[in-house]
DNA sequence: ATATAGATGTCCGAAAACGGCGAGTAGCGG
DNA sequence: CCGCTACTCGCCGTTTTCGGACATCTATAT
């Protein structure tokens, strides 16, 4: 099974989108901290369908435009991983929630901090929204693209970030 | 153990009053500088034979007839903030003490500050009469219910107010 | 197997800030 | 000089803040 990839200029910087046949399997702005990099045997294929409805939604999504993503999606990892990323599907645009809550959102309370790590390793950023994460304090704690581009998102789904920086 | 409340209208404002099963727990203007709130679980009741004779003491002492309050009471507060209350509750009606000599009063000369904030803890106004404490050069200072109740009461004790102020 | 690290949270102790003050000093104007 | 005001500084208990230690759970690397 091959992959395709693409890469989309978002305002908030380079993205590369991978696909499997049939669905997204990676999001990652160029050059994070866990960026995959990209495999000789792939294929760079900006009309693969995944890849093109995808890059369209996100051009909505940043223009304010889209509030909800719609695309099939099949992040690996395990099965912890797995539970965390599909807790973190639920959550809506502009809402938030913490590492505690999502713990006990998947019925083991005392894993925070395995949640965060899980969460670091979310492969399909922006759409599996592990921006909408944070501390119980509310300060930012992490983001794998950088604290700016997470401040920026939550920015943009109109979650006063300069309330919960100034705390 | 519940505790029970009841709101009295006094010629100064609303006060709130709070008892234990068997005593008098608090006693506060409503909205004053550490005015406690309700808590949920507490029950109204202005029948209540503490909150009752309570109230009825307070009408005859703001009516002038009473000068000395005859209750159970269990202010609740550190060992030292007992102390202080424990002091001022020897105060007698139209009496007025400093709170150096307070200080004095309980062998912590030094403490004057730290019996100044004590005094402003003061669960119990009135009933404790922390308003009969004024600065050594005459000064009102402060009242967690308000300079202007700290005079009124001062001048229902037929202390001469209007002296001390006008020094 | 075992050890280690991580996008956390809780707890506890130390340290600093904060008051319902007073005494002492320095400036001002009578 | 005298009286008054304004300001600084020491004092002491309480409250708030801050920092480090530890608990806890997964994933990754030996």
């Amino acid at each position: 099974m091959t992959q395709r990839y693409a890469f989309y200029e978002s305002p908030l910087g380079k993205i590369l989108l991978t696909a499997s046949e049939s669905a997204l399997t990676g999001l990652h702005f160029v050059g994070e901290k866990y960026y995959p990099g990209i495999l000789p045997t792939w294929q760079q294929d900006e009309n693969f369908i995944v890849i093109k409805i995808a890059i369209a939604q996100l051009g909505e999504y940043f223009a304010g435009q889209r509030k909800s993503f719609d695309l099939p999606l099949t992040p690996e990892g395990t099965e912890f991983q797995r539970q965390v990323w599909n807790a973190l599907s639920k959550l809506r645009f502009g809402e938030t929630s913490t590492y505690a809550q999502l713990a006990r959102r998947i019925g083991n309370p005392k894993a925070v901090r395995a949640v965060g790590a899980a969460n670091g390793r979310n492969p399909i950023s922006i759409v599996i929204p592990c921006h909408r994460i944070i501390g119980t304090d509310g300060s930012l704690t992490g983001y794998a693209g950088g604290l700016a581009r997470k401040e920026a998102l939550l920015r943009l789904e109109s979650v006063s970030a300069e309330f919960r920086l100034a705390s």
